[in-house]
DNA sequence: CAAATTTGACCTGC
DNA sequence: GCAGGTCAAATTTG
């Protein structure tokens, strides 16, 4: 409940810092006569000026209305995860005390792990052995479970990183044959490996015999395989406003050649200040940022020129891959609604 | 024998 | 109530 309540606190406080931020960026343009906007071009200056002058009251007003929701939502939601914890604990009249009482703290985590980042890719396997779905990603799984879905032919494969215990990667990632085509898996990863696992050393290759009979097992497994960008629509799981965080764009060259360290730092950030913070829609749908350099799977930094895997992690907007200039995506995610963080922030 | 996989049961969200 | 996701004991593998 703590945690709750101290998220809620950052999400404010990063509210009223943006306003002040917005507050003094709109006092250097009026009153600072060497502002790059309007000393340009004296013909057109002055209606530009007040054009950004009106954007960022736009921006600064929509940051305080954001701020005090945020803040009137604080005082429901303190009272809410009260009567949360107590239901949780006093509908439960199961007698399995300790079992229970750890299971139910795990679970009761997990509702956080929904805001982990979650990004969907096709891999086309043209071995043949789609059936072990040998996909190589750099990173060894761990296999925990497999389910039958509703409506596909072949069971999904649940893995998790297999230095969960050791170093805590909360790394997951689920895998499933397409119906249309056994060649390819859909492979669905949630959150960004924390590990220290390297690339460089060989990893260890998932087996996924969903579905499959154990002579095929038998095959050579061959790791030709191609990651084959589908539709955006279909390619980018779009299930929470979450999703969406994947998709910003830093346009900063030394952050699009990230290392596995600021991957780390951004996740944790993300992960600590915003991503669970979920009341708050910090970085709604709308939101079209592109951090896919920062959730390229190849997290040592290797690159995907390295392999033959390309990642492909598109936005909803297309925006992934597009050069367009971060301004105007700040300037987009301040017409939405539940905008509650200065992007800007993360761009420096 | 340790690590990985399998699989039925359990939990949670819709 | 159902479907998806996870757990954990049993089993298999190296």
């Amino acid at each position: 409940m703590k945690e709750s309540i101290k998220c809620e606190e950052i999400g404010l406080i990063g509210e009223l810092i943006q306003g002040e931020e917005l507050a003094k960026k709109l006092y250097d343009q009026i009153f600072s006569p060497s502002s790059p906007s309007s000393s340009t071009s004296s013909s057109s200056s002055s209606s530009t000026s007040t054009s950004s002058h009106q954007v960022l009251i736009d921006k600064l007003i929509l940051s305080i209305e954001t701020a005090i929701t945020m803040a009137k939502g604080n005082e429901g939601k303190i009272k809410t995860n009260n009567v949360n914890m107590m239901d949780s604990h006093c509908s439960n009249g199961s007698p399995k005390s300790e079992v229970q009482d750890s299971k139910f703290k795990h679970k009761h985590v997990s509702k956080k792990r929904k805001t982990v980042p979650k990004w969907t890719e096709q891999v086309k396997v043209y071995s043949g052995t789609a059936a072990e779905g040998s996909v190589e990603d750099g990173h060894s799984w761990r296999k925990y479970g497999q389910k039958d879905i509703l409506g596909a032919k072949f069971p999904r494969g649940y893995y998790r990183c297999t230095h969960r215990h050791a170093q805590g990667c909360l790394a997951t990632k689920q895998v499933q044959k397409s119906d249309e085509d056994e060649m390819i898996c859909e492979i669905t990863y949630k959150g960004r490996h924390t590990c220290t696992q390297s690339n460089k050393a060989l990893p260890s290759k998932t087996k996924l015999k969903f579905g499959q009979n154990k002579s095929q097992l038998n095959q050579k497994i061959q790791p030709q395989e191609e990651k084959i960008q589908s539709p955006l629509e279909n390619n980018f799981s779009i299930d929470d406003k979450e999703d969406i965080f994947q998709s910003f764009n830093f346009s900063s060259p030394s952050i699009g050649s990230e290392n596995e360290d600021n991957n780390i730092f951004l996740e944790t950030m993300i992960e600590n200040n915003f991503m669970e913070n979920e009341d708050n829609n910090i970085f709604s749908d709308s939101n079209i940022f592109c951090l896919s350099s920062l959730l390229d799977l190849d997290s040592t930094g290797l690159g995907p020129s390295e392999s033959n895997i390309t990642e492909i992690i598109s936005g909803p907007n297309s925006i992934a891959n597009s050069p367009m200039d971060f301004d105007l995506y700040n300037d987009i995610n301040f017409d939405m609604d539940d905008f509650s963080i200065n992007t800007q922030e993360l761009c420096y």
